[in-house]
This record gives structure tokens, C-alpha cells and sequence, in this order.
DNA sequence: CAAATATAATATGTACACTTATTATATGCA
DNA sequence: TGCATATAATAAGTGTACATATTATATTTG
């Protein structure tokens, strides 16, 4: 034995590692759903927030940032500050809370309606076809999404 | 009929998407690795270039910052930028190369790469419990991942 | 060999994402 | 009732992530 040889990594190639693949999938995802978001003129998280807020209006529930920031799993601070862009487009109402004088309730414009309801349709079908490569595996493929999320959040 | 209902969402929960899903995943991991990589003072990002510079450099491989670019899925800008702080802080070396007076040699310090064996280990061991929830279903789930990745490349 | 084209790196600017600390207000409990 | 603690929002700062445009150099091709 003359000099020892490196085994600084685990796995025969980077791409075994479920991490760094996660990782990739999820900014390849990322950046092609940001060029589908383009013509609404809306970010990833400006849609996610928007999309939320219609969700959870819908099934009335209160829509405050933390409730906001707690369902898309986005940061308070990150909540805060894109939904004031938001707002500043126009596209959003964020009005004093009724009880609650510290929070406020978030809402969606007309016009942020709107958007929001083309944007939803075009990312459906975004996803649809990204993810139609994993065929008949795709509800599988969710259930190990789920799991993971589940296992963490104890 | 009277009002129509709302029927912008073509699912009954948000999280039967398979891409909400993973990008939630995504952002639940990438947050406790970061948490991880804190006792080694570097971020994600630098972390995942500095790892590629020692496989690449072990696997005998030219390495510029394209080449660390296409490998690692981070687009050539933030390449840069990230280098650069890793340079600031002592962490990578940044040459020019030979022959292509265009492009930049990078490779560790030996700071460098002491730093980024001992982070090796603990992303693995990260990566390891993180996706212990998926059990023997890790195959599958890497497969996937793959299947994805090969299938929005071409 | 010279012009057209491609490539490597980066300046600039916008938009997250998260940390720590702060402000204001609400609420639980002695 | 009053104080300790929790909660909602945000200010300030660091570090990506990406788009667009630019600089410098390499390579291809007529």
C-alpha cells in the first residue's frame, strides 16, 4: 500500500445520491415553470401565494400572511415581502384584520382573480407534462413526496 | 343552476400536485441542509461546487467553471459568483487556464478541501436519515428522479 | 487568412429565501 | 389584573438564481 486513495464520497457517481437529485429535478422544474409564468408577468412564489389565497378563500378560511406562510411552506419574511409586490401590482388587498390588530387579511383584486385563474390552468398543464414521464408511477411518486413531508414535520 | 362554482383547480388538494409537492420537499431539505452545513461556514451552493471540484479533480477531469456549471445544474452566472465568494474566502483557487485564455482552472486549497471531505460525510448522513421515510422505496424513488431529469435534457 | 460564429466569464438588475432582531399586539396564567 | 410569553408582521443583511447584455477569446468556414 502506497498512498491511500480518496473515498471521500459514498456512492460511485453523484447522480446516486437522492439529494442532489431532488435538487436537480426541482431547479430544472423551477426554471421551466418560471418561463410558463412569464406572460401573467408572475414569479413561482407570486403564483404560489396567489393560488393560495384563491384556494383558501374559496374555502373560507381566514387569509392572513401566517396562515398564508404556514400553507405554501414559503417564510413569513419571504410571505411578507412578495405579497407586498403583489400588492403593489395590483394584484392583491391586504387590509387591517378585524380581531386581530397585528395581523392583516390578505385578498385578491379582481384583476389578481383573474390572472390567477389562467396562471392556475397553464401550471396544471405544465405539471401534467413534466411529470408524464413517471406514467402510472405518478401517484406512487406523490405518496413518497407526501411521506417525506410528513416524516419531517414531527 | 344559479352561480357557477369556482372550478379553477382541477384537484381536490393543493397537495395532490405532484409539483407543489416537490417543490415543498425540495424547500423542507434545502433548509435543514443548510442548517447542517453551518458548522462548516459554507452554503448550499458552495458546498455542492466545492464537492464537484474534488469529483472532478479525483476523476481527473479539466475543471473550469462551465464544466462545474453543466455538472452541477447551476447556471454559469451564479457559478461565477459563488467561486468567487469561495476564492474570497480561501476555499478555492481560480487560475487561468492553459491553453483557453478564455476560461479559468479552478481547484481547492487544501483548506478547501479538508473542509469539503468532512461536509461530504455529513450531507451523506443527512441525505441518509432525511430519506430513511422512503425505506426500500429509495431505488424507485432515485429512479424516478432520473427518469425525470433525462427526460426534460433532451 | 479573415469574417462569422461560438464559447467562457462576468457586469447589472430583479426576485426570492432565510437569519436575526425589532415592534406591536394578543393571550395564558398566577 | 398584570406580567410573562407567544404571535403577526417587518427591517436589514447575506447569498443564491436567473435573465440580458457585454467583453474577450477561440474556432469554424468560405
Amino acid at each position: 500500500m502506497s498512498t491511500s486513495p480518496d473515498n471521500t464520497f459514498s456512492v460511485a457517481k453523484a447522480e446516486d445520491s437522492s439529494g442532489f437529485l431532488l435538487w436537480q429535478v426541482t431547479s430544472l422544474w423551477q426554471r421551466q415553470l418560471k418561463k410558463a409564468l412569464e406572460p401573467y408577468g408572475i414569479t413561482h412564489s407570486q403564483f404560489v401565494l396567489m393560488a393560495s389565497i384563491h384556494w383558501l378563500t374559496l374555502h373560507k378560511k381566514e387569509v392572513t400572511q401566517i396562515v398564508l406562510s404556514s400553507h405554501t411552506k414559503i417564510d413569513p419574511m419571504t410571505t411578507s415581502t412578495v405579497l407586498r409586490t403583489l400588492q403593489q401590482k395590483g394584484l392583491v388587498l391586504r387590509q387591517e384584520h378585524l380581531t386581530d390588530t397585528r395581523a392583516k387579511t390578505v385578498g385578491l383584486t379582481d384583476n389578481g382573480k383573474e390572472i390567477v385563474k389562467k396562471a392556475v390552468v397553464t401550471v396544471e398543464n405544465f405539471d401534467k407534462q413534466f411529470f408524464s414521464a413517471l406514467g402510472a408511477s405518478t401517484g406512487e411518486f406523490n405518496r413518497q413526496l407526501i411521506e417525506l413531508l410528513s416524516a419531517e414535520n414531527k
